[in-house]
DNA sequence: CCGTGAAATAGCGTATACATTATTATGAGG
DNA sequence: CCTCATAATAATGTATACGCTATTTCACGG
């Protein structure tokens, strides 16, 4: 009989690490999308060959990410409003589950506790006016929810069609008006949650994502934003 | 199983074929969980190198469908009772709105014709007690609903993850009742949509997807598969 | 000056080579 | 016969090689 312990997959593969490095550079907006980067710069300047760049980029792009376009190299996919519609609305399906779902669990205090810490960093960050801050915890915010909410199928799709429209939340950050709503949202979000009001929670996290939708496409449109 | 290719893309690279060729093999039960497949073994079999495998094989395993164990080859991810309700929560959200974001266009017949003709195939599969045919049909439906829906994120996500599910659906298929009660469902939707009734079309939809997950964990945990 | 076609170039897709490392096999000692 | 250390093996992860073809360059005629 065999003892064969699953083999780990290494987690500093450099398969790995291209890919962590290309998509950090995405998110932060250092490429964008009317630049091109051929595979062969991407491996020089990440100091390896080609060939696990390659292999990087194959996942980015199923994540929706970036384009390859052959000769070309790879090409950062811009967002458009109506990008941005699409996204937000498979966003608002999977979150507004995520949080009826997680109700539902009628969780501890503990349990939640790192949505209350996100909760209060957005509070405090708003107070201070610090919308980077306050974007950042955001983020966090959702990601816990997703995490918690008990589905890893549901928070790894959600996830990955919330990073596309990450770098144009970036850009819109300082477009929008403060974000007063979004933590009164977020913090009636948790008071259902708290309450095992599955139906409550559904319903606010459900208008919250469609307020920011239609916040968001709209600032795309006023501005003329066709391609962040 | 449908797989868009990406117009850039040659459609006869070898990665495509590979990618298509193991897709297949995966989804027809050809390749079961507990089999282990190397590259090489793929490689071979497909008469190429094993570049385009692995890069095949990258795709399949974001996809959810396969697993690559580092020297063990590649292995298909098999479906547990608590896989199939996370697979079928997904679903339920997203084909919802799809059904209702139809409704909300009011195409009209002649636009949801693919629908339509995948209804009546249905009916007349069931009457004929093809149940084979039947479950193409239901296949090619959710697809035509997810394709027409106008939001290609949506269409793309559901379309994955109903893959995954792929294989454990048609093995259940003779072990559940006859979907008489489906069938209704999809002519009430297909009413619904050409009558612009967006609330109603969701409302059936959702009901639609969330019994069809009650049913098939149920039926997985009453006949024990755990690792289908 | 502009359009056209041939030649040159570049970048990719794929194959192959190679080093690393987990797994299996081997063997000695108890 | 079993255990543990060590050697052999195998499959991967990554690098490199190479030919194909789209794109660009460039010469030349209109």
């Amino acid at each position: 009989m065999k003892t064969s312990t699953p083999a780990k997959t290494p987690r500093s593969s450099l398969v790995e690490r291209a890919y962590r490095a290309i998509k950090r550079r995405i998110m932060d907006n250092t490429y964008t999308p009317d630049l091109q980067v051929l595979e062969q710069e991407l491996a020089l300047q990440l100091g390896m060959s080609r060939t696990p760049v390659r292999e990087a980029l194959i996942r980015l792009e199923r994540e929706g990410l970036v384009e390859i376009v052959p000769r070309r190299g790879m090409r950062v996919i811009p967002i458009s409003p109506d990008d941005m519609r699409e996204i937000y609305e498979v966003i608002t399906c999977l979150e507004a589950r995520a949080a009826e779902r997680l109700a539902e669990r009628k969780p501890t205090r503990a349990e939640i506790q790192p949505m209350i810490d996100d909760l209060e960093t957005m509070e405090r960050a708003l107070a201070e006016n610090d919308l980077d801050s306050w974007a950042a915890a955001d983020e966090r915010f959702h990601g816990h929810l997703l995490e918690l909410c008990g589905n890893r199928r549901l928070a790894l799709m959600a996830g990955t069609v919330a990073d596309q429209a990450h770098r144009a939340r970036m850009v819109t950050l300082r477009m929008r008006p403060l974000p007063v709503r979004s933590n009164q949202d977020h913090r009636e979000l948790v008071e259902a949650v708290l309450a095992g009001d599955a139906r409550h929670a559904y319903e606010i996290h459900h208008g919250h994502r469609r307020r920011a939708m239609e916040l968001l496409t709209d600032i795309l449109r006023r501005y003329n934003l066709s391609r962040l």
